[in-house]
DNA sequence: AATGAATGAGGGTTCATTCAT
DNA sequence: CATGAATGAACCCTCATTCAT
């Protein structure tokens, strides 16, 4: 009765297209009449595997954070070095935020759309998968007083903020780009001579973004 | 005749006003009614000084991005060398966002919220501004074939990003985080132990923030 | 074939159950859902039971009506002297009130919910039954002119009413209730100094009600 | 900006346009719509006069309350004969009701169709109104012990139940009913022999009543 | 320069009811 | 007998916007 229908297959298309329309055209403008289009389902029909928009949303973004920080727990289970460590961290979130970049857009973009009942839980969410990075991160060998947190909120933000301008035909790949992120958080521009690296960044083409991204 | 009011002091309430509220609800969950509640102005008395709601942000987003630019432009002005260019580049848009945190804030998350006529002007613009700060992290010496593009946006994202999570009581005061951002751009994380850039990240405070600073 | 199931035991829950919500909500703000949760019979389950929300109104209304009317006749047989043939409709109108009291606040309330094929049904019960009562009170030596017809709606108001006042702890019982009724019906409020129906007023206790009884 | 709009003269129209329609349909299946299309008000600029369908239904009761009390005051002003201020009470009650026959058939069959906030003001008002009339019935000279809320809410329902049955063509004009009503209660049915009285009780008509009165 | 009053076009949500299984 | 899943038709309410004054 309180009960969700489990996460059955039919759940997954609802959630996928609601991320998808979502990502589009942000979760306030998105109806409900969108994703009854887009899945085939009636909107009353809709109500049957969520409770209200504010729960679609939710449903997306937990989703998300549970998988994001399952991978990240495995990504650097048994790595001791730091700097390792740090690249694998880095490299789990890219490439699940690129392989999900729907909800990871909706995730980062959203941020303020949930209110309180729901909203706290993603927040706790969220909050232990900052932890978890930031621990990552000040497993570095830190100069003394260097504060973690900014640290760890930058590198989100070099992270994060791809969603605003990445275009997949012109921009490095989901590992070039990662190991792009890598390179500039540890030793900065300058480490960006390594050749192999710089050979993945990719060539110029076209791009449909309207956010700082479109140079 | 045709023409909007100049950019006088009532607008400018307005505008700051209204900046305050985009940024506080989303520029679709705001209400010109909160709009005229906020001012005192009434509901149909506002729109004298703005054709439509779109033009409204509009107009905050194109106050922005010219002040944005005339001060990039003045902070370069006369300085050769390249990593200097850059600090200063990067000095000027962090001290910026900070002073005019509301519209920053929506300037960065409401990109897409803006239909052609007026998103095309602003996406001109923006596209103007990027271009500028391209072309100082360019004219570092990069090695051969690194991607200006991606390093650029990385750039952004370290900086735009900063409206999730920064706490002014418990985070790096403008100034501060202007340095941290160069720093770790330029030479990494490890450039951090410069005592100086070090010594301003503040101490630990209270936060009410709802994205991914919250930790 | 083509009948409803007799009227056996579990549509025997179904209609208290659902008497017990109509009259707690009302019957268009029941839902056939509240009804599915109270009786743990599954939303489609139920429409084995009655064709329609429209009919399960007309089976509890029904069902009332003929048990009212059936004890109506039983109470009054036999009785030649007219006053003691009201007390004894009184009695019987009452204390039947009482024992259903779910019911009978539904057939009271909801008159006009039921629509044309079974609200007919409903009427003409109810017109019999009226006529049976009335019957009665013209039966008393009345004024010549006196018209019957008011002197029994005005009588049906007395009883009929408390479902919008009347609290258990506090209020006299069914069987005072019904003296009362008949003692001022027939001699008016001066009559109630009879010690023993008095005797039976009840003292002050606690209510809920939201009608004109909570005073 | 708490305040509604004055009593004004389109607020009145709406009023009872909306009490109309809630008298007939009730209030949970009346609609709006079905108010926007009695007043020829858009849909939308109805709730330029009220918050909601909720402080719709209080603004009716509410108005009607106030009046009812007023009424009442000023109705037993100066009266000193108890039985006198009763019947000035109830002809005040009865006269009124009918005067606002749909406001009132509101207010009696509508008492559970408001919530909390709302609801407790109108129970508030109610309580008054009802302690002001209880007051007046136990006025008389009561037979000891003799509980007067019982005999009030006896009275009212004698009073209010007259939405169900009474037709104007056929049933006594109210000044007739306020007086069967007071002699009844005052001295039961055999007082009716009264030829004044009596003679007033009108002829057979037609009706369309859907409730007890339908005989 | 300003406003009170009004509106058309949705938007989220509910609900009685059905039907394949 | 019983149910999980689905739906069409409404319903309340909101909001950007307009216009007479």
């Amino acid at each position: 009765m309180d009960e969700r229908p489990r996460y059955d297959e039919k759940l997954d298309r609802i959630l996928r297209a609601a991320a998808e329309i979502f990502a589009r055209k942000g979760f306030h403008q998105a109806t409900i009449r969108d994703i009854s289009a887009a899945t085939g389902i009636s909107l009353s029909g809709l109500y049957y595997y969520f409770r209200s928009k504010d729960e679609l949303l939710y449903l997306i973004e937990a989703h998300c954070l549970a998988e994001l920080s399952d991978g990240l727990h495995q990504a650097v289970a048994g790595i001791e070095d730091p700097e390792a460590r740090l690249r694998a961290a880095i490299r789990n979130h890219v490439e699940y935020f690129f392989s999900r970049m729907h909800e990871m857009k909706v995730l980062s973009h959203e941020a303020d759309s949930l209110v309180p009942p729901l909203a706290d839980r993603i927040h706790a969410m969220k909050r232990g998968y900052v932890r978890l990075m930031r621990g990552v991160v000040e497993g570095l060998d830190l100069p003394a007083g260097t504060a973690g947190r900014s640290a760890t909120m930058i590198l989100f933000g070099m992270m994060n903020w791809v969603y605003t301008w990445h275009d997949r035909e012109r921009d490095p790949s989901p590992a070039a780009f990662a190991g792009i992120v890598a390179e500039i958080f540890l030793h900065g521009f300058g480490g960006l001579d390594d050749p192999d690296a710089a050979a993945e960044l990719g060539p110029v083409g076209s791009t449909k973004l309207a956010g700082w991204g479109e140079s």
